[in-house]
DNA sequence: TACCAGAATTAGTCTAGGCTAAGACCGGCC
DNA sequence: GGCCGGTCTTAGCCTAGACTAATTCTGGTA
């Protein structure tokens, strides 16, 4: 009970990503989510119902218990250290240190992951500005708005980098959208869907696809007349 | 065959420990080792015989193929490079980071694995003294003996201190015996089993279940007149 | 109200890698 | 030469966690 299998890790950690409020969650979305049969969910969810780990109604989906919350928080706890780690000491691409810090966490002792926070200097943010949380659990919660949300004429910080596929996040990094850069946005054009924007002073232009998943801190939403859309 | 599971891993590293020189190792010492039955030895060695990296004689025990052997090779660089990792860079004690490093070892990239040898300078040895076969599986061998096998007036230096458990690591270690330590051997009582040692200058009595394990470079067998023993 | 489609669960298998109990081999002693 | 004890192997079973096929709900529409 105590030391969790890896794959109760992952289903854990998957039930807390796709509700992080705690809402039910479809046995098909955790299945698509992790790769994996919808029998082999149910399955699980059994195992770990029985555990109590998460509270399962059957055919009304499964949401974490406090116990369950605590494990997940605790395994984004260590996958963001990690990154961060990843990042910042050994000199690897923040694109690219995903998979690695997906095996890592199940597999590094607190031992180790307290040394390895201890020399990164306890982060609060990862290297894609995702809030750590605390040893206890406790993660700082932020409103934040998709890149894609706002209406032309809005000033924004880019703050988080939603894990994506490397190619994706490659492209915004190269195109300045990376945690901290300011983001303009010059015009919207929704029917073919253009964005127009400028991102640390420099003008891009490029489909919504390819912003999806840029998380921002709007600063100020539009010029004098013009209403936020929704 | 490219990805070896966590249990070949483990058997191939054994193989090779028990047997560095490739010869062939009954299945109840790598049972024993393993800490596993003997039928489950004897149903991995014919996994691991027919992908070709043990060479199992019915009832003559196995040995490492050439291919198994680089595996066991490429295993023991990994280990070596994360103690050292985690001792230099994290500030572990080396008494205790062998557990780390036998989970990680299985767990970390190739890529994460030179990001950190890169980091600590491409070492040699890793803190116990140990040396790190290059990426190639070269391992320098060496003629060590073993302390306790030294005559009296023997001097010599600590080269290796073999992985131990943990209050046997840390008491070598506060008496001096470290590597690279002198060591001179004042007196012998083989009846008694006590032996008198300085050690970089410090008187230490002791008896040698407390020395097992210390491999040290022979400078000096011993002053005039003495014969060495065997 | 009855039916239908999609989602979820149940039933039954499979694989890796363990285990115990039982049988087969082999080297040494009488 | 025959037996005996230890060492291996074979036989049969178990668990975690997957899978597919078949079955059961359930909510929405005719």
């Amino acid at each position: 009970m105590s030391v969790l299998s890896r794959s109760r890790q992952d289903y854990v950690k998957a039930l807390y990503a796709l509700a992080p409020g705690g809402g039910p969650v479809p046995t098909s979305r955790l299945a698509e989510r992790l790769a994996v049969s919808a029998p082999s969910v149910t399955g699980m969810l059994g195992r770990l119902a029985a555990e109590g780990l998460v509270a399962h109604a059957p055919r009304a989906g499964a949401r974490l218990t406090a116990r369950g919350r605590r494990v997940a928080l605790a395994m984004v706890r260590r996958h963001r250290i990690l990154e961060t780690f990843l990042v910042r000491v050994l000199g690897l691409d923040w694109t690219e240190v995903h998979a690695d810090a997906e095996v890592l966490e199940h597999h590094i002792s607190d031992r180790v992951l307290e040394a390895i926070d201890r020399l990164v200097g306890h982060p609060h943010e990862d290297p894609h500005g995702h809030p750590i949380p605390d040893r206890s659990g406790r993660i700082q919660r932020r409103a934040l708005a998709a890149l894609t949300a706002l209406p032309p004429g809005a000033r924004a910080v880019v703050r988080e980098i939603r894990d994506a596929d490397r190619p994706r996040m490659a492209r915004w990094k190269s195109v300045g959208l990376v945690p901290g850069a300011a983001v303009h946005v010059r015009r919207v054009r929704t029917l073919d869907d253009v964005y127009e924007l400028s991102v640390a002073g420099r003008r891009l232009v490029t489909g919504s696809e390819g912003l999806e998943g840029v998380m921002v801190e709007v600063q100020r939403v539009a010029p004098e007349g013009t209403r936020r859309g929704r």
